[in-house]
DNA sequence: CCGTGATAGTTGCATAGCTAACCATTGAAA
DNA sequence: TTTCAATGGTTAGCTATGCAACTATCACGG
């Protein structure tokens, strides 16, 4: 019924695509938010909340609620920021460093899987559509 | 970060589109999730809640709370059904036929803004390739 | 008939997301 | 120097979503 509507298809993809990931995350104990926010600081340590926020498009209230389960979870730290006593830089802790290896392998399987099922070029194909519709929009 | 990742572009796209949409119905009173709902309930009156379930692609739980929160609107009913006593048909209520023009009109014009913004067949294109990565996926 | 498995719906619990409003700090302009 | 706007972060309150577990009903096989 409504096979043109670009809200409907997208919504209804995000909830299929999560629930795949949320399985290739499960056995790290993260939820993809969580894990992808992981990703990030592991891989650009000390980013502001307000950076991760925007590098991950989500909210400022949604970054504080992501890291503080991060933090509850003993995977990042926020240290203050040594020239504003605004920012706090958010670092990976020795823990998560343990998992950074899992936590890529997990994210390339499920992506292999899902390419593999969908057809390779296509995938491509998709992603590249999809980011090109999300910054005009932006 | 995650330019060439299906999970990150699609999620953040949702997002997006829903924003777009939930201005959209805000003057109708209606959050998107509720105004397709109430769209394919005008259009198709007596579904059960598992039918709205599955052509909506949502989970019965959701389904039940959306009914529950379009009813507290006055916007549908739930009747019982004739032969089987598990089964509620949901139909729309006279003060949601009210509604019905605006909610087709105000979902053709967020369409159109969008498409306009990305381009016709831009708009097109991605929406196939979606709907057809959501379809081989489920 | 009576159990037993399947089915429709609901409830409990948890996560994620948003906006609006708030607090604290900074920096610049009056 | 004081005020005031901007900025980073948090809190409050709401919706949507899912899974797991529950209730109620049905249908079929003994």
């Amino acid at each position: 019924m409504f096979d043109h509507c670009l809200y409907f298809n997208t919504t209804a993809l995000a909830r299929v695509v999560e629930r795949e990931w949320a399985r290739a995350f499960k056995p790290l104990g993260v939820t993809p938010p969580q894990g992808f926010l992981l990703r990030l600081v592991l891989a650009r340590p000390g980013l502001s909340q307000y950076e991760i926020a925007d590098a991950l498009t989500i909210s400022r209230p949604t970054a504080t609620r992501l890291i503080d389960g991060l933090q509850a979870l003993g995977l990042v730290e926020r240290r203050q920021a040594e020239h504003d006593a605004r920012h706090w830089s958010v670092v990976p802790t020795a823990r998560a460093r343990t998992m950074e290896e899992s936590l890529t392998a997990a994210s390339g399987a499920v992506t292999r899987r899902i390419q593999q099922r969908v057809g390779k070029d296509n995938f491509a194909e998709t992603v590249g559509k999809v980011r090109a519709v999300c910054s005009a929009l932006k």
